[in-house]
DNA sequence: ATAGGTTTTGTCAAGCTTTTGTACAT
DNA sequence: ATGTACAAAAGCTTGACAAAACCTAT
């Protein structure tokens, strides 16, 4: 994951020359000739160089190692437009960090900046992690900063088709296998099925096996299918209410057959007497049904 | 090799001499006789090339080594518009395309880049695909370029422990969950556990749970784990029969308790009354063994 | 967890000289030459420093160590903003117990449990941390249970493939960026990567570039690879002297052209006149080496 | 292709200054 | 506690040098 750095490090030439692999005397022999630097200096003259330096420094290292003369990747290093960043150095797991490297990537429509902190944190961490931890909490957080208006649409379908994406990707192959089967859908008119597609993926980790219908099924459907595939827990799940109502009464047929559970914001309201109601993090709600 | 090409980089002669396969007296011939190039020059007066001067030089080789004479050659090549190549875009998914660049990047010892073409495979297609499709012709490719010699040991290790990184990554959690329980290990002296790994995976994928013993598991280990842990699958790599043959008694005697298989190319002449034999490719027999 | 600092407290230049591992000297120094403190006095004259003082030091510590010189140091931790509420470094875990929980969860097969917990580390602190004071720490204790017999060869491997799963994600990457390069193998013979894992990372996360080539690399093939990949630094690690003996002399000859190291615990013995020798905790070390 | 001269570039050395941790005297 | 001293480490400038890479002309 990389961040931008404040770039307030006034470094000595010996660190530059840790940092680069440059020796001393070579950078003094660059700047000399080729004004590839203007350290500031300090009272007493010693250079002092900024992380941007460093960068330019590496730069030319590297048009070297390409094969160009030291004259030219000088002038090509000392020209170029230099991003200074740095690697986290508490690269561990920063979920925040994370977040806010992705919310970024996102509204500035840069995929593969939003892939790539994609594919960082499944690298360093648990798929569960991911989820609860990463996913979640930025969906959650989209959503409000839609309500609020800060995000425009384009913005948020840029990132929902993205994240969509991405999870089907990981959620491919889902249905195979042994285990418990798992129905999921969301009612007629509702088209928010990320929350559902998590929920799905954090069911398949623990050994499930994941039927989904996704947004906008109607209920004649989903009646249908859990007559042919008999799995033993329905999710249906919606963003408010008023989508999740007309579904109840049918569910609660189904509900002497097999589990049956509402889930999402619409479900909050909505009492459960046969029907489970599944309002948290979709990672723990996976978590609370697969262990029953 | 892949150039930067966004700039205006001047190569000196020996450069684009390396970079074209000319030499630089010819080059220096070329343009006195033919005027093929007019290069800048440094202050110094040595000749300074653009890298449109270098697609100039490859594209009159290429008329030469067409049959064109040299002069025809050059007056073609001299008045050619020219697009200086940039990295040809990823095409969507082309298996023995991806394979191919994993090859070269691992060659190369390009960490990165064979990241990225494992992250794109990934995005791109089901896992099994990956495996059966890239990974697993990958890996019995490297092992046949290394018995050939074609491949150093240390390009062999560096693709391996990459390999494994990205396996043992995609693996985490398939410890987890409520499906039939798998143990998979080498015997003592096997080293080779990738394939078991992508079989684990594989099998993973189908709704089981793996417990991971991995290479060079003595037998009494194997046994003791397959006594706490009473998989309903036992299964033992090896690439040699060698190795395989000395656990074999002992795997007989836990074939009354539980289905216990020989994997491996190791397996293949040891026939297994009471024991299974999986010597094909790892997905399709984790499909056999799944569908029992 | 967030705790309020009740900035009472006032501390001696003793007590601050113990918590922050400075000489009451060198805080003199530094607040006489940056004027890096202004402590209030005690009705006698003695210097009283604040928690934010506290920390003041310890960040400017933490630049030095970076590689800063102390004057850029201070005047970075003089204007740093530092927070009156902060985090409790070590309230937030404690290591001792994230590393019994690992090693029970290993000793029991519970890959999910294991998985969680080092999720839970690596969001709750750095990696350097991670590394040195949980995954060193239960290595090294592994090790030891196994050679009194209380730890069987499957629980062993169980735990190793599954930290080796880890790593190498966390790893990834590891290979790109313009830093200095370092490459890392064991000899021939030798199986035990980890520790030369963990120090990997550790370089990596202080700005290197890493080369893996991993177990049982035949000593011509670090030698090839060190010819085609020129690293600054070539580290060799083995757990016991045999193992590394025979590499030495190969070693010796790479010296000339490129820094190399000894590591491990069969390090200890083999004297290094051209050779550094490498025993320590590998985080610990890592700073040494990228210190140089 | 070779010969003979030039440019470029990394490295080194000498002699001097600055910086910084530690030590000592008051 | 203060102030001064000191020595090791790290830098600075100037100048020089030699290997590699290029040049022109034959």
């Amino acid at each position: 994951m990389v961040y931008r750095v404040d770039d307030d490090s006034r470094l000595r030439i010996g660190e530059l020359s840790r940092r680069s692999g440059v020796s001393p005397e070579l950078l003094r022999a660059w700047e000399r000739r080729y004004d590839l630097l203007e350290p500031t200096r300090s009272p007493g003259g010693l250079r002092l160089y900024s992380l941007e330096d460093l960068e330019r420094v590496r730069l030319m290292s590297r048009h070297i190692a390409d094969g160009l003369a030291a004259r030219e990747a000088a002038a090509l290093a000392a020209r170029a437009p230099l991003e200074v960043t740095r690697e986290a150095p508490t690269a561990a797991f920063d979920a925040a960090a994370v977040r806010a490297e992705l919310a970024r990537a996102m509204d500035a429509f840069d995929e593969p900046a939003a892939q790539a902190a994609i594919d960082g944190l499944l690298a360093a961490t648990t798929l569960d992690t991911v989820l609860s931890e990463v996913l979640v909490p930025y969906l959650r957080e989209l959503g409000a900063r839609w309500a609020a208006g800060e995000v425009s649409v384009a913005q948020e379908h840029f990132a929902s088709n993205l994240l969509r994406g991405r999870l089907l990707g990981l959620a491919r192959g889902w249905g195979r296998g042994g285990g418990r089967r798992a129905l999921l859908a969301c009612p007629s008119g509702e088209r928010h099925d990320l929350g559902l597609i998590v929920f799905g993926l954090a069911l398949r980790a623990r050994g499930w096996r994941v039927d989904f219908l996704g947004a906008d099924t109607p209920t004649d459907s989903i009646v249908g299918a859990v007559e042919s595939l008999a799995p033993a827990l329905v999710v249906v799940s919606a963003t408010s209410p008023e989508l999740l109502a007309p579904v109840v009464p049918a569910l609660r047929r189904l509900a002497g057959r097999t589990q049956v559970a509402l889930a999402g914001a619409g479900a909050r309201e909505l009492d459960g007497d046969a029907l489970l109601t599944l309002t948290g993090d979709p990672v723990m709600e996976a978590d609370r049904v697969a262990g029953r």
